[in-house]
DNA sequence: GTTAAATATATCGCACACGATTAAATCGCA
DNA sequence: TGCGATTTAATCGTGTGCGATATATTTAAC
């Protein structure tokens, strides 16, 4: 009986993301860092720049994250003095997130990362945008 | 002065990504879960059933991680009995990582794995072979 | 109106990732 | 041969991710 064959890591395509999602962040590194903030606060930012006073649950609705994985998170986005978190009186269980000033002025500081992003990324605009609709797509059908 | 505008983050391609391996270890997450594996324990597993005794620095060139995730990764493995690990003599810097029996047999265990996730995939073998080689692209010139 | 079910967030524990540092073994070169 | 430079793992600290659970609030059923 032969031993079963498996297919090269290399030629995997849980690999290929799992490993251009590490290359990805790796390539954000150098300026999140000189602005203090790590990747998964960088979406958190940019969620909130979109559409300020989000709940807890809108911003992991946005990013695909959990309560257990937002709350320490934006706790140290507040330590940092980027954003506040207060109950809605509305609903008191629903934590609303905004940003402060420090915040909102983040976002001129952080203006010219996509475009670095592009020009390391070797492709065109039109390239990228193609492939990011692909990658959604299977995203979208693994969700199920 | 108008405020700065920043891309949505359902339209940013390194979102794409993140969100798409997020969901890619969702996918995998009930078959490894049977097998008693974390999805990093398999892809180190897959590595060591193409080429057995890789060195850490081996597998770390093929999965792109550090010694630092490695070590307390392959100790966890090796006190499942999947795996040994051994000072090479010959170069007593190196370690060597081989498959007990157990971890030999894990192969044909998971060997329906990549067809479960073709399946949940939605997507042609061609298509999804297509996409990796896109990525892989894209991957390699973050690199750098 | 009271209470059970549902909802939203927080907490806890474990397993990655990774920068920085350390320790041991090997290599290179005078 | 000897000794500094290099290589290889391991260790340490911080920050995600996520399953499981807890707590507080709101909704719904009666």
């Amino acid at each position: 009986m032969p031993a079963p064959t498996t297919l090269p890591i290399s030629e995997m395509i849980c690999f290929s993301l799992y490993s251009a999602t590490h290359a990805m962040q790796h390539a954000y590194k150098p300026m999140l860092e000189a602005l203090g903030l790590t990747y998964p606060q960088y979406l958190v930012l940019v969620s909130l720049w979109g559409e300020d006073g989000q709940t807890v649950g809108q911003l992991g609705q946005a990013l695909q994250l959990e309560s257990n994985t937002l709350t320490p998170l934006l706790k140290r986005l507040e330590a940092q003095g980027l954003v506040a978190r207060a109950r809605d009186s509305r609903d008191e269980r629903q934590v609303r997130v905004s940003l402060t000033g420090v915040g909102r002025d983040m976002q001129a500081r952080a203006a010219d990362i996509p475009g670095c992003i592009l020009e390391k990324s070797g492709m065109t605009l039109a390239a990228l945008t193609a492939l990011r609709d692909q990658v959604n797509a299977l995203r979208d059908q693994l969700r199920g």
